[in-house]
DNA sequence: ACGACTTTGTGAAGGAGGGCACAAAGTCGC
DNA sequence: GCGACTTTGTGCCCTCCTTCACAAAGTCGT
């Protein structure tokens, strides 16, 4: 079975939400100079169980050797064959105020082929300030990042109100991946995908769980 | 059915995660003074069926009028009341780097009666410095913070390599929910929650939407 | 007071995903 | 070369969600 094929029949949703997780386990271990790995070593490592691991992995084709297990390198590579990081991925951050400017410093983007290729926002007054060594640009500046340089990726990093009409810019202009770190729900179309990243509602759903311990140990200590 | 009783029955935790999401539509709602609110109007603001939400609704207990729909303001409170919201979380940032930092300055976390109450660090070369306006205060302050101040929410922000140390760090504190923002797994005791926010995983599953996207146009165009 | 209408709450059906357990397939010692 | 051993890949079951569809329950106009 071919990546392609691979990657065209489903791989459910679920199963490739944990293959960042063991793509970065299997770097680890190629850091340590780990040559081999069990389903059961690797899953632990992921924090997986190791049927869990194998079904995923099995989804992407079949690259292990019965009563050895995998070749480190040669899973990394399919696991980022799969998830398209043969690629550069162009991102583009829209919305310069706290957390935009964070993310613009934070490094953990190269690590893995995405690039921040510009730093965006709307309101001219920020436009043309340096942050991390690149110029603010204007929302107009859109289109052309999209059609010369592959942006593909736009994080939204404006506040609640603003967060909206970012998204449309986007897509707009022709993105179809799109991260959002502001606490709304955003509209799209179908073909994009929109993921959401906020800190507020963990918090909550943390809340729900220590309220939840507590009020259970007083009812049945 | 009180709240209590809804708590302790088991309110799936796919319906906890949206809880967040109600509450935030019906406080935007209730900004707007609309005074009440259908399932279908609620659900599309918040971005599930109507169906869900209602079911989501009814895991806390009945709190709806057929033919009219939900009371805004009593709906807030009631899902607030589920979350444990009534009460103030106190929180402590581990890491003062970079993210550790932003996070510091992020306003989002006043929002919902999350305190900032402390900001730690294991390096001697920072503690003491200010942030936010607080000062940066050694790991050692842990089991006081826990015990005077009620510290219940622990946020590693560390670098990967420190952040399972943190982590046994605040669980040895007493804290029992951590939100992890480093590119790791944490291993910890079952009573602990543990949710982890990573950038780096989420921009690899938009990459691999992205790219099966154009895999399956070149392949089927 | 009553009937038409609206909207909730929920049983039941359908689907996705996780775990178990084992046959298949390969390695390694002798 | 062969048998004992290890570990993968996967069929099956079971649980948890989501969606559907409708009876129950309440409102509102007359």
């Amino acid at each position: 079975m071919s990546t392609a094929e691979a990657t065209r029949r489903g791989v459910p949703d679920a199963a490739v939400a944990r293959l960042p997780g063991y793509l970065r386990a299997l770097t680890a271990l190629a850091g340590d100079d780990v040559a081999s790995v069990s389903s059961e070593e690797l899953a632990a490592a992921a924090g997986v169980s190791s049927a869990m691991l194998r079904k995923d992995l099995s989804y992407l084709g079949s690259y292990g050797v019965r009563g050895v297990g995998y070749d480190v390198g040669r899973l990394a590579s399919e696991i980022a064959a799969a998830l398209g990081l043969t690629q550069d991925w162009p991102v583009a951050i829209v919305g310069m105020g706290n957390l935009g400017r964070a993310l613009a410093d934070y490094r953990g983007f190269a690590e893995r082929g995405f690039r921040v290729i510009a730093l965006l926002d709307h309101d001219e007054r920020v436009i043309g300030e340096e942050v991390a060594g690149q110029r603010i640009r204007p929302m107009t500046d859109l289109e052309a990042l999209v059609r010369d340089d592959g942006l593909a990726i736009g994080v939204i990093a404006t506040p609640p109100a603003g967060a909206q009409a970012a998204c449309d810019r986007l897509v707009a202009a022709g993105v179809r991946s799109v991260l959002n770190f502001a606490a709304v729900v955003l509209a799209a179309p179908e073909d994009v995908t929109v993921r959401k990243v906020d800190l507020s509602t963990e918090l909550q759903i943390l809340a729900f769980h220590g309220h939840r311990g507590a009020v259970a140990e007083a009812v049945a200590p």
